[in-house]
Formats: structure tokens, sequence, C-alpha cells
DNA sequence: CTGAAAGCGCTTACAG
DNA sequence: CTGAAAGCGCTTACAG
């Protein structure tokens, strides 16, 4: 029922304890039993502590402290599974370990990223992983100028450890299914288009070196026209599509389920596109199974992944490696 | 290049250059120019700043300063659409107002949400919005007792403004449209099941009176055995139909996607699940259009959701009224 | 145009 | 068993 607009701090609880600060400060952050602080004083602490609603201010207890145990993470949207139980999952893991894990998502724009980054370490993050990075290099420099650790997940920089999926053989074995179902269920075998992403992204282009490995060893020719990377959004990739209405089988390579969200509006707007065409995708989602014509789906492991950031989280002078985790084939 | 563990400071800054902390300080938090500090001198610190790879300590920043300007969000999950737009769309709003978003998920565990709202008060958070929080009024009283504004999104609560859907009208629509559907497609009319959520949400029980409302009009009863509610997880919508093998012709009600996993999961174990059974589900998948026997989906309208959540951020003496948003039908 | 000084709310040796 | 005091890195009147 308190009406002023100053929140409480351990000065006014010790003041109305008649008790100091100091020991206040002690019973509040645990260190009361080491400091010898009498049960019921810290009893009494407690009690009123909860009647004021006391929220400690972090601020200033950070200040004051050596370590911050704040893990910061980026990450470039929330919009499909991989991403969303990649930040997810992070939380979680932090906490269990008594670390303070801080999430932000950044849109894939280069200055978004940066500036998270800049103010995670503001913050006092001690590990910055980025995720999904644009530019892990310039977030790496940034960080090891100021003393944070910095961790790259999904996509790799030079400059930092990074954890990513085995991109050229997911996009290889994916490849060798939708090839394969092409032949099986629409008795055709040609190049297939290869839809989203960008170039300027290590995943892409390892992907995309992956499946054009797959068509090689068939002795498939793939035309560059064939090659349809401009951006992640949906929209891109029905653009891309929006005149290509095939009227003999064909197939196609969906780099993302994002990707796939315009593969599938294009798709339905063709007079008979379940029939005619086959394609599988690059990353997993939990309906994907029912898409007519999709073949099977990329699930990359994400709790493997983990293991492996949280293992690098806290180490001194790991280096710049980077860890390829495989991914799984979901066969439809 | 440096190697000290310590992070550079003002007052590195400020020796280095021959000049004080104050204005230093002036320079790099941009009051430079009333203060009337030189150009050439603000030119220096803002070079030397960026060499030495500055970042600001927020922790002593905000200790001294009166604002915090940050806004902080709890979030359920990330792994359905409709939260994952909530914290993506949430965050980048804030950003463009110049707040400082911190958002953070909790499982739909009622101490877990506690804990993050006790930690973004101590972040000194301004405005803390409870996303479909278990326990909204508890997170609002703690809230207001440090002085905290609290909003409550997506489930409402007695003590702070809510911003929701309109489930009663939702579920009334996408009920009628699956009943219309079983008798129209299934040569159907009888009791749909509800599948999915908490009796103890507020929303749940809004989409079950719906859901009634909608049986009750057309003089169809519906037996208590027909209200699968026992949570949101996948797994348990599969467990509580694993037993129903229908023969004849049959609907479901599912309440979120998390839930729709969990059925499309059991019907596609049934020998002919497509051809008998017809289900609609409140809330949006891009994916649901493709998922066999789905006749709708009720897509809530995160926009404009947040539209109203951003008009009460930093109001004064806001009522604890609840503010219901329409939910758009698509249908399949 | 610039600096010295106080103070934000904590933590932590140190002294008793 | 408990308190006085210094200091974390900033910001901001205030004085010049």
């Amino acid at each position: 029922m308190k009406k002023e607009t100053k929140r409480t701090t351990i000065y006014d609880l010790a003041t109305r304890l008649g008790a100091s600060p100091s020991s206040v400060s002690a019973v509040l952050n645990g260190t009361w039993k080491k400091r010898r602080i009498s049960a019921k004083l810290a009893e009494r602490v407690m009690k009123l502590a909860n009647e004021e609603g006391y929220a400690m201010n972090t601020q200033a207890s950070l200040l004051r402290r050596e370590k911050s145990n704040i893990v910061a993470m980026i990450v470039p949207k929330y919009d499909n599974r991989y991403f969303g139980d990649i930040a997810e999952k992070f939380e979680h893991r932090a906490r269990e370990l008594g670390l303070i894990p801080i999430v932000t998502c950044t849109q894939r724009d280069p200055e978004l990223e940066f500036n998270a980054a800049r103010e995670l370490v503001s913050y006092q993050a001690e590990c910055l992983i980025a995720t999904g990075a644009t530019d892990p290099d310039r977030i790496t420099d940034f960080c090891h100028a100021a003393g944070v650790q910095a961790i790259n997940m999904d996509l790799p920089g030079e400059k930092a450890p990074s954890v990513i999926s085995d991109n050229f053989e997911g996009a290889l074995n994916l490849t060798r299914l939708i090839l394969d179902r092409c032949q099986q269920e629409l008795g055709w075998e040609g190049a297939l288009r290869f839809v989203g992403g960008r170039l300027s992204d290590h995943n892409t282009v390892a992907r995309l070196e992956g499946f054009k490995a797959a068509h090689q060893e068939r002795g498939i020719d793939v035309p560059e026209s064939n090659i349809l990377i401009q951006g992640y959004s949906a929209q891109t990739a029905q653009r891309l599509l929006a005149d290509f209405q095939p009227t003999a089988p064909t197939g196609l390579f969906v780099n993302s389920t994002i990707a796939l969200e315009g593969v599938v509006a294009w798709q339905s707007r063709l007079p008979n596109g379940a029939e005619l065409i086959r394609y599988g995708c690059f990353d997993w989602d939990p309906f994907g199974s029912f898409l007519p014509g999709n073949v099977g789906m990329m699930e990359q492991n994400v709790d493997i992944m983990l293991d492996h950031v949280f293992e690098l989280i806290g180490k001194k002078e790991t280096p710049a490696e980077v860890i390829k985790i495989p991914c799984e084939l979901r066969v439809y």
C-alpha cells in the first residue's frame, strides 16, 4: 500500500529494522551465514523485504560485483521453429546453470545486430552468442576489445569458435532425396531449383555446394537460372517463382521454412501444382509432412549445438574453430 | 590489441585525452552541445572510444539516471507463430520508440514467471508486460509494490489493464464453421471434441463457452467426455485422443497450434483419419491450410493488440479494464 | 568552454 | 554477531 514513487532500498529496510545496510545486504544476497548474522535478524529482514515488495537494484549490485553471470544471445528472428527452439532452450539451460540469459532478435540486419551486441556488452554480459549473424567477425572484434567472450552459432565466423550444422552434407543428402523422389514419383530427372537464402551467408553457400555436388554425381548440369537466391523472406521466394509455371514435372530445394511459406503459396496458385512438383526443405517444421509435394525436411540438431555452445561458455582461450553438427533427414 | 581484463571506462579515456571524466561523459551520452563542449574535443573522444572498443557500463549509467527506458515482457514459449510474432514485434516497436526491450520466456510455469518478473523489476524495467501469464495478478501486485507499471496481454488479470483476443466470439465462430463443414462434407452433425488448453486459464474457459454456445444454438448436447483439457503440450493432446479411434464422422475444436501438433500426429495414425475427421484450430500457422481435415484457423491480431499495449505504456493511472480484440477467421 | 564533487544502491574487506 | 567506510562507473547540478 505504499505510495512513494521511489523504490525500496536496503537503507529503507535497514532504517525500519534498526539494523545496518551491511547486514540487510548480507541477508538479501545469501551471504549471511558466513557473516554469522543471527537467524532472527535474517528472518525479520526477509519478512519486511517481502512485505515491502523489495526488489534488488541489479544495476547497483552488478556495478559493485566482479561477475555479472549474464550470457547474451542475438538471434535473427523468432518466426520459425529453428530459432524459436534455440532461443527457448538457450534461456532454459542458462537458467539451470545459474546464469542470466538475455536474448534479443535482430532481423538479419547488420546494423541492428551490431547495436544489439554493443548494448549487450554494455549490460556487462560475460559472453555473447551470435546466432545466425550476418557479420559475426565484426561482433567478435567488438566483444574481444571489451574483454567479452564471443561464440558463433548457426553461422560461422573466422575469429571466434563457431557451432554450426553440417550444411554441405545435409544439403547433399536432401538433394539426393529430392532427385530420387522426382525420378520415382514423377519419372523425371533434371536440375532442381534452389530457392531462398543469401549468397553472402556461409550456410547458403555450403548448401548450394551440397546441392550442386548431388547433381554432379548424377551428371546433371545446373543452369545458373535455377539458383533463386535473393533473401530469406517468404515474399521473395514467391516473387522469384512468380513467372515459373511448370507444365512438366519439376523439383525444388527450399532453403529454410520461411522460403517454404513462399513456395507453398506459389504452388497453391498453380492449376496442378501438387502433381507436377516435388521439393524438400532445409529446416524442419512440425506440419511439414502434410505439405503436398514435400518429400523431406532436414532437421538441425539444436540440442547438440547448444551442448557445444555451453561447453565453450566461460572457457578461456577458445580457438576459432568450426564445430559441425550433423543434421537429421526427415523423410516423408 | 589491449590485453587488460578490465573494461575501458570514461576515466581511462579522460586520462588518455587529458580531459575530465565529465567532458568525456557528456560527449559519450550526447549532451555535449548543451554543455558547449568543443567539437574538437568531442571528435577526439569519439575517435578514442571507437579505437578502444569502449562500451558504456549500463549498470553505472542506469544507477545514476532517473529513467531506465526499459520495457520488459514475459512470454510463455517461442515455439509457435503467435508468441514468436508477439515477441519479435514487441522488440521491434519498442526499439523504434527509443525504448529498450527485454523479453524472456517462462514456459507457462508460475514460479518461473514470478522469478522472471522479479528479475526484470530488478533490472529497473519501467513497465512489465505479462503475456499469457498463468498468474498475472501476482505479478501485477509485485510490480505495483515496486512502482512498476504492469500490463497483461493475451491472458487477462483483475489488477492491471489487459489486452486480449475476443476468445468467446472467436470460438463461437470457429465452432460454427467446424459444425457447418462436418455437415456439408461428412453429412454428420453432433458434438465436437474440444482439445487442449487449461481450465485455470481464462482463454480456455472463454473459448469453451463459445464452443458450447455454438452447439447450444443448434440444439446439440456436449457430453463432458468430449472436453479434453489437460494442458497445452502436443503430447498431452495426442495422449488424450489415443484411444479414440473413430469409425464414423467426427469433428474437433483444437485449442492452439501446439495441441494441433498432437491432433495431427494422432490423426495420421488412424486408418482413414483424413476422410472421417474435420477440425478447426484457435491460432494460426502458415502451413495450417494443408493439414488434412483442417477447415479453418482463428488468427489473433498481434499488431492491433500491440497498438493497445504501446498506447498504455507510460500512462499513469490506467484502469484495470479488459480490451478485447477481434480475431480473424481463416477459412480453408 | 571545462572540471571537481556528490551521489545513485549496492558489496565487501575490515574492525570491533 | 554487527556496523562504518570505501568504491564500482557513471551523471549532473554547480562553480568557474
